[in-house]
Order: structure tokens, then sequence, then C-alpha cells
DNA sequence: ATGAAAGCGCTAACAT
DNA sequence: ATGTTAGCGCTTTCAT
């Protein structure tokens, strides 16, 4: 900038005021400070720039998901980046595989760069950690998990209706026998699911069986060989309800392989690409990681604009699309 | 720090010197002032600290993409993420949708926060607006396409000897009328795609009809519109080269709506979740995403090392995987 | 071994 | 309308 100022011939604070688009230069020298910038090719240094700009902005917040390559994650950031981007607002990125040192080191760093505001995926059940950041002012919110211990934003899906619906969906076709299989009990939203599973079970008056209950399925290969495992039971379930990404695509592929695909029937929570093609075609309970994504960034910004009213916990609706996979009756026929 | 410092006791050199791990410090004197950042939670300024620092990094990079949420742009993303993980370097993205613009504005944005190095996968075809950066220490690396009127690393995938494997393999089983389902001719992978297929032909002595050809197929709709207007067509393909994921899955959503998935015979450059299950199973090229982000970012930390050697141009290897969609004969009939 | 003073690139506060 | 000085949080340089 001092360059500037010097082949301009002007002051280092005419300079600054230019830059900076604020009021009280004149046209001529305005256009000179110009001209200088483009021949050195100037960009203002942004870090320093915030430094001195005491209680300002850095203008880039953090996002911490489960892993940016999986699609619910990398569709959540990309709502997140677009909501950022009309505010000129930068997304630091990180995975952390739902490892709880990992999403403290993230968050850690992004701390020392000074973020404005952090969107987790959290992956720990406790962020007490975080009190002393939230207090000192950094808009933190949680996204498809809660908070641990922690009054803070939250937005998730609705995980026990979703299942509700799903459960009741597969009894509505004459299922009792149905299956249920997850991701990690560790993880809030496997456990919902389950929870969701177990109270449309006792609504109906169906008896929760636990050998029908398969969790900890953190990829397709685990699930499909659970799905496997639960089919050679003597008793078989009739439905599977799988809970997770992974779970369905390791179902679909073990039913496939065993050729029972019309026999047995399927409905998953979360959508997956190509379910429409396959035949029969999958029914999923969808959930809207674009609005997850989008909601939380607006919130993020809305306490960044100082919003300091109590914390907000929504909840987003999901869907149930009907396919064909969860049509299938307890005889193996579709509807 | 002046906290900190206040707190222990000592002198403010003192505690930038404990928290930098430099020598000469006793240990009662580091034992006080790590209590004293302990019971602030001090956290150093990053920003703060680079900047006297001056020469040095900012331990970030940024990254655009084309689009955060898709699969390939996502893989890409972690694969460079882990490899900047490991160097304790933090990761900007963004996306850029094939707006040259936007490429412009998300690079200058990094540039504002003085990252240390960028990595691209490029939407426009001049960079000559880079050079300043470049000369400025700046490093850059180009993935999956390369730089335009720069002199730069690259980083791509085999994508004109994939599509001669590709064709080459349709021509193998029989066909003769192999149509070319592609992106924006503006995108060089689309380009080089297309070079494949017609030297493939060539090589084997079939004359390119360009009614075959459909390009500009940015979504799975347009690209499953142009395999239907292909199929009627007097003397239609026998098989489809869907050179890009959005047409092959277009291209699978067409034929099963015609019911021609045993028929016509696709084969899909890049991979494609669930291809593996459908019936008949898609066969495809893949490209390997993961090695090319880590190659790439590789790169571009050697160069930060100081490597001033002249600039690369790698080209990793794609493959062909055959599952039955790909070795369906021009009688409409598997192997 | 320890710390005071200067300065990184910039903006706030205060001149002129 | 323009420039000067101080200072953001830190590291460097140079004393002690």
């Amino acid at each position: 900038m001092l360059d500037v100022a010097a082949l301009a011939g002007v002051g280092l604070k005419t300079v600054s005021r230019v830059v900076n688009d604020e009021p009280g230069v004149s046209p001529a020298l305005e256009a000179k400070v110009r001209r200088a910038i483009a021949q050195l090719n100037y960009r203002r240094d942004a870090n320093a720039s915030m430094l001195r700009r005491l209680g300002s902005k850095t203008q880039t917040i953090g996002l911490v998901l489960e892993d940016v390559a999986n699609p619910f994650s990398s569709a959540l950031h990309r709502a997140i980046e677009d909501t950022a981007r009309a505010r000129g607002v930068l997304v630091f990125a990180g995975s952390c595989d739902e490892n709880p040192l990992r999403e403290r080191e993230l968050i850690g760093s992004f701390r020392d760069r000074r973020v404005d505001g952090i969107i987790v995926v959290p992956a720990s059940e406790d962020h007490t950690y975080l009190y002393g950041e939230q207090r000192a002012g950094t808009a933190l919110v949680f996204v498809d998990r809660p908070a641990g211990h922690l009054d803070a934003d939250t937005v998730g899906s609705d995980n026990v209706g979703g299942a509700v619906v799903a459960v009741g969906h597969l009894l509505g076709h004459g299922h009792r026998r149905i299956a249920f299989l997850g991701d990690l009990p560790t993880i809030f939203t496997a456990r919902e699911r389950l929870r969701g599973y177990k109270e449309a079970l006792a609504s109906a008056g169906v008896a929760v069986d636990e050998n029908l209950i398969r969790t900890g399925l953190r990829d397709p290969q685990l699930a499909a060989q659970a799905v496997k495992e639960l089919l050679s039971l003597p008793n078989p379930p009739t439905a599977l309800f799988t809970s997770q990404n992974f779970s369905t695509i390791g179902g679909i592929r073990a039913l496939r392989s065993i050729g029972l695909e019309r026999q047995v029937a399927l409905l998953g929570f979360d959508d997956v690409v190509l379910a429409d093609v396959l035949d029969p075609a999958i029914s999923v309970i969808a959930q809207d990681p674009q609005a997850l994504g989008r909601t939380a960034a607006e919130l993020l910004f809305r306490r960044l604009d100082g919003d300091g009213s109590p914390s907000v916990h929504d909840v987003l609706p999901v869907t149930l699309i009907a396919r064909g996979s969860g049509e299938i009756s307890p005889n193996g026929r579709a509807p």
C-alpha cells in the first residue's frame, strides 16, 4: 500500500480510503490511485486489514464436516458456501471422520485464524470446551446433530419422525418383521432413528425383536454382511429399514447378490443417486441437505449481525419417496 | 498475548518464545507462562503472527473446484485436505460452476488472504492474469485441466487414452454405430474425450457420423433427452459412450425408460455410485480422483518447499471396469 | 536467559 | 479533501 501511495504520489491514508470506498477523495486523486493499484497489481492484505479494524470480522467461517467427500456433507457444504459467498465470506472446511479429537483440532485451527463463526456437524458429545469461544463472540451453529452440554443454535432433520413414517409405511404394507440397519450408536442421528423405529413398532403393537436390530454399520460391506446374516435367520425379516446411506447401499447389494430384491422390502433413510433407476427402484426418506446448510448459514449470519435472541433448535421435515422397494408386501409381491 | 505476559508476570517476548517453542526460556518461567495460557484459554492470532514474520507462510491454501458438492470435486477435495492436514495447512474451498469470472473472484479472495498456494480446476481458458501471482511466489497447480497460456504444474487423467480404450472396447464387441454424449465443448476434458472417440473410430476405419455426437449435456435431463433423440434416428446407434457422469446417469435413465437397457450398450467415463448393482451393471472408465488430489497437493507443497524445477504435467492412468452394460453386442445380446 | 523497542500492512483518530 | 500519528497482535532486532 505504501508502494501504491508512492507511485500515485499521495498519502497512505488516501490509498486506504480508495481501497475501502470511503468518501472524501477527489476524483482526480482517486483516478491516480486506481491507476497505481492496477499498475502494481495491488491487493490489500485482508489479514492486516482486519488486525487494526478491531472488533471487525475476518469474513471467514469454519466448517467441520464428517467428510467433505460424502454426499450429505458436501451438499451441506455447498449450501453454506453459497450463503457465505453472497456476503463475501470465505469458508474453511475440514473433515473429522467422527473423531472427536479431530473436531477439536479443526476448531482450534479455525480459532487461530480468527474465523467469525463455525458451523459443525459434531463428532463429540461434549462441547463445553467451546463455551469460552462462544462467549468471545464466535457464532456457533450445530448441524445434523445437537451440541452437547452447550446452549447453541442447532439445525437438524426430523430423524424420529422420519423413522416413524418409514416404519409405519412398512407396517402399512403388512410387514411385522422389520429389520433395523444403522450406523454407530455413538452417532446422534443413528440413535434417533432407532428410537423412531421402536416407537413406530410400539404404537402398532409389534414387539421389538433385538435380533433384527443391527448397528455399527460404518460402510456398505458391513451392512451387506449384516443383511445376509439377518436373512439367514430361522425367522428372517420381510422388510429392511436401512437408516443411513451406507446401510442402504449395502442392503441393496446384499439383496441383489441373493436375488431377493423383489421379495424383501427395503426403505432407506437418505436418498441415493440412481435409486430411481434400480429395479425395483429404492424408496427412501429424503433429507434436504441444501435446506439444512442454508438454514444453518443464515442462522450463523443472523447471529453475526447481532441477533442475541435465545438459541434456536430448528427441525426440518423429511419426505417419504415411494419408488417400489418399500412397497413390496410380506409375501414378496409388489402391491 | 499481553494479557498472558501480565498474568505470568513476564515480558511479552518470553510468552512469544514459549508459544513458538523457541529456546532460551527457563523451565520455571515456561511453566508460569503455560499456566497463564491455559487459564486465559489463550490462542495466538495466526494472522497477526504471520504479519511480522514476513516471507513466512499463512499455512493456508485455496482450492477452486467446479462444485464442492459434486462427487469428483469432493473426492479431490478430500485427498487435498488430507495431504494439507499432514502439514498443518488449512484449505479454503470454493465452487465456480464453470464460470470463469467466479474463478477469478475466488482466486482474488484467496490472494487477499495471502494463501500460500492455490489448486485449481480451471473454468477459464486464459490464466495470464495469474502470472504476477505466480511470480510473487504463490504456488499454483492445475488439476483435471491444463492452464491456459501459463507455465504451471498440471495433473490430469488420461482423457484421450481412456476414450480410446472405451470406444475400442465397444468396437471390439462389434459396434460400428457408437454415439458420443458429452459435456460443454468449452471444457477441456470434454474435448479430449471427444478427440479420443474420433481417434479410436479412425484407427478402426469407422467413419465419424456427426449425427451421433451430442455435446453440451450439462445435466442428466439433457443427456436423457439426447439419448432418446439418438435412438429414434432412422439409423440409431447400437452403443453409447457417455463421456461424463451426468451423461452416464441421463443415459441410464433414458435407456430404462424406453426399456432398451439390455439392447443398447453403454460405457461411461467416470464411475458412478451403485453402477455395480444395476442390471445390467454399468461398465465405466474410472478415474482416480483421490490420486489426482494427492498428486496435486504433493506437487504444490514440493513447490512451497522450494522446488524450482521446470513445471510438471502429470497424466494419471484410467481403468476400464467391465460390468456388463459395455459388453452388450450390436444385436442386443450380452456376450 | 530476559525484555524493551521497532516495525509488519493496515486502519482509527486526529490533525491540517 | 488530504495527510500524520498511533496502534492492532505479533515477531524481529538488539540490549541487558
